[in-house]
RNA sequence: GGAGAGAUGGCCGAGUUGGCUGAAGGCGCUCGCCUGCUAAGCGAGUGUAGGGGGUAAACCUCUACCUCGGGUUCGAAUCCCGAUCUCUCCGCCA
C-alpha cells in the first residue's frame, strides 16, 4: 500500500508508474472518490464539533438547574445527521481502500523499464558450464530411475503437482533444508524462526497477498486461515502492529515451511518433475531495517541467498527483474536463476526483493528513532535461500553421471550421514 | 466440548451511580540541573491517525481512537448485544 497523500500529490508518478508495469488500473476512480471522501469528511467532523460543544452545555445546564429538553431536541436531529453520513462514508471508504490495495508499489529508480522476463537484464553469472561427454537427463527422468522420486504414487495420494520422495531423495531433501538452515544462521547471522504453516486473513493482507491474489491461496474450509504461499507471510507479520526501536534493527530471520499455492492459471505448465508443485519446501530469509539501509540490505540478502549455491557449487545468474515482471509489492526483486543441463535452460530458483515501507504500511510496522519524536515505518525485504526442491534438481540434473547415479555435493555429505553418491534409493 | 474471569497509552495499572478523562498514579524514555565517576536526587516533557490554518519548520485548531463491530443516549472507556483473543477450572486428546 501507497501512502495515501503520495499517491494524492503524484498523480502523474502513479500514472507513469502503472503504465511501466503494464497495469491498467484507472486512477481518475481513486481521485473522485477521494475528492468525494474529503468532503464528506470534513462535513461530518463540523457536525460532530457542534455536537460536543453542545453536548457540554446541556451537561452544564442540567448541572445548573435549567431546561435542555429544546437544545436535546435539536441535538438529536443533527445526531441523526451525522449517523447517515457515516454511514455514506463508511461506504466511500470501503471503495476507496479497495482502490488503494490494488495499486502496486513503486518501483526503485534502478529498475530497467520492460514488459516481460524478456527485457530483464542478467547482471551477473556464476560458475561453469560444464560438457558432461554423455546426453544428461531431466530430473523427474533421474529421480525414477533411483526410485528416490515417485510421482505416480503422489498422484493417487493428492493428485497432478504433489510429489512422494523416497528413501534417499527424502533425505537428500531433509539435508538441503538442514543445510541452508545452519549457513543462513552460523555464517550468515540470521535468526532462525519456526512460524505457523497456516495465519489469518490479517496476515495475508499485511504482506499483500489478499485481497488481490486470493485465488492463488488454499483457504481452510470454515476458517479465516489460510495454508501460507511463502513463508514471507508469517515472518513478516511477526512484527505486524508492532513499534520496533531503532537498535533492533536490522533484524534478520531464516524460518524454513512448506509452502502450498493453487498455481491457478498455470495449467499444462511445467507439469512434469518437481518444479511447479501445489506443495513445496522453502528456506525463506526475511528483514526488517531502517529505509536508509534497504538496498545495502537487499544486495547483501541476494549475496546470502547466492552463497547456497556457490557452496553446492551449482552454476546460476542473477537478473533484475523489469517494470513488466515486478511483482506487486515490490520495488526492486532479483532473481536468482540455476543452471538445469537436464533441461537446457535456467530456472528461478529464488526471488529477493525490497518491498520498501508498501508491506510495512498495510502490516503497521514502524520503529521509533533514537531521540525523535514520531514513528517511522521499515522497509521490509524477503528472499528464498533457497527454493528446497528446486535445489534438490538441480543437484539430481547437474550431478548425476553416466551410469545414471548422482554424487552429492561435498558440503551435502556430512548432512546425509557420509553418503557420498546416490546410485538406488537406499544408497 | 462445559463453567467462569478479563482485554485501557511503549509497559504496569486507576477509572464501571454515563458528561472538563486522551485518560490519575507508577515504570520506561527524552531534555535540563545537580554530583569527582557510578548510583541516587531534582525540574520539564513524552500516544497514534486523519482534516483545516500557518511559509514546506515551530506552532494553532478540529475529528477519531480505552480489543473489534453494532446498539441505547443530546452525550459512552463507562450501559446493552455480538465477535475475537487471553487466563482459570472440569472433560477429552496428541
Amino acid at each position: 500500500m501507497l501512502d495515501l497523500k503520495f499517491i494524492r500529490s503524484n498523480p502523474d508518478k502513479i500514472r507513469e508508474m502503472l503504465s511501466n508495469r503494464k497495469n491498467d488500473l484507472d486512477l481518475s476512480v481513486f481521485e473522485s472518490i477521494d475528492r468525494e471522501r474529503r468532503e464528506m469528511l470534513s462535513r461530518m467532523e463540523s457536525l460532530r464539533f457542534q455536537r460536543n460543544k453542545v453536548s457540554d452545555d446541556i451537561a452544564a445546564m442540567k448541572k445548573s438547574g435549567q431546561d435542555a429538553s429544546s437544545v436535546i431536541a435539536e441535538m438529536k436531529k443533527v445526531s441523526s445527521e451525522i449517523k447517515e453520513i457515516e454511514t455514506v462514508l463508511s461506504g466511500i471508504q470501503e471503495k476507496l481502500d479497495g482502490i488503494i490495495m490494488t495499486i502496486p508499489n513503486m518501483p526503485h529508480e534502478s529498475v530497467p523499464v520492460g514488459s516481460d522476463e524478456k527485457d530483464n537484464p542478467v547482471i551477473r553469472t556464476w560458475g561453469e558450464i560444464k560438457e558432461k561427454g554423455f546426453e544428461p537427463i531431466p530430473h523427474w527422468e533421474i529421480g525414477e530411475r533411483l526410485g528416490i522420486l515417485d510421482f505416480a504414487r503422489a498422484s493417487k495420494l493428492a493428485g497432478a503437482r504433489f510429489a512422494l520422495y523416497m528413501g534417499a531423495g527424502s533425505r537428500l531433501e531433509r539435508a538441503i533444508i538442514n543445510f541452508m538452515l545452519d549457513t543462513h544462521v552460523r555464517v550468515h547471522g540470521y535468526t532462525e524462526v519456526l512460524p505457523p504453516f497456516m495465519v489469518n486473513s490479517a496476515c495475508m493482507t499485511g504482506t499483500g497477498q489478499l485481497p488481490k491474489f486470493k485465488e492463488d491461496l488454499f483457504k481452510i474450509e470454515g476458517w479465516d486461515h489460510y495454508l501460507i504461499p511463502t513463508a514471507e507471510v508469517p515472518v513478516t507479520n511477526i512484527h505486524r502492529e508492532e513499534i520496533l526501536k531503532e537498535e533492533d534493527l536490522p533484524i534478520h530471520y531464516v524460518a524454513y515451511t512448506p509452502c502450498f499455492r493453487s498455481e491457478a492459471g498455470s495449467y499444462g505448465k511445467d507439469t512434469r518433475g518437481l518444479i511447479r508443485q501445489h506443495q513445496f519446501n522453502k528456506v525463506e530469509l526475511v528483514k526488517f531495517s531502517r529505509p536508509e539501509d534497504s538496498w545495502d540490505e537487499l544486495e547483501r540478502l541476494t549475496a546470502d541467498a547466492e552463497d547456497i549455491l556457490k557452496r553446492l557449487e551449482l552454476p546460476y545468474r542473477v537478473v533484475t527483474l523489469c517494470t513488466g515482471d515486478l511483482g506487486f509489492s515490490a520495488s526492486k526483486t532479483y532473481d536468482i536463476e540455476v543452471w538445469l543441463p537436464g533441461q537446457n535452460l535456467y530456472r528461478e530458483i529464488s526471488s529477493c526483493s525490497n518491498f520498501t515501507d508498501f508491506q510495512a504500511r498495510r502490516a503497521e510496522i514502524r520503529f521509533k528513532r533514537k531521540g525523535a519524536a514520531g514513528t517511522e515505518l521499515v522497509h521490509t525485504l524477503n528472499g528464498s535461500g533457497l527454493a528446497v526442491g528446486r535445489t534438490l534438481v538441480a543437484i539430481l540434473e547437474n550431478y548425476q553421471q553416466k551410469d545414471g547415479s548422482v554424487i552429492v555435493p561435498e558440503a551435502l555429505v556430512p548432512y546425509m550421514g557420509g553418503t557420498k553418491a546416490i546410485s538406488s534409493r537406499d544408497s
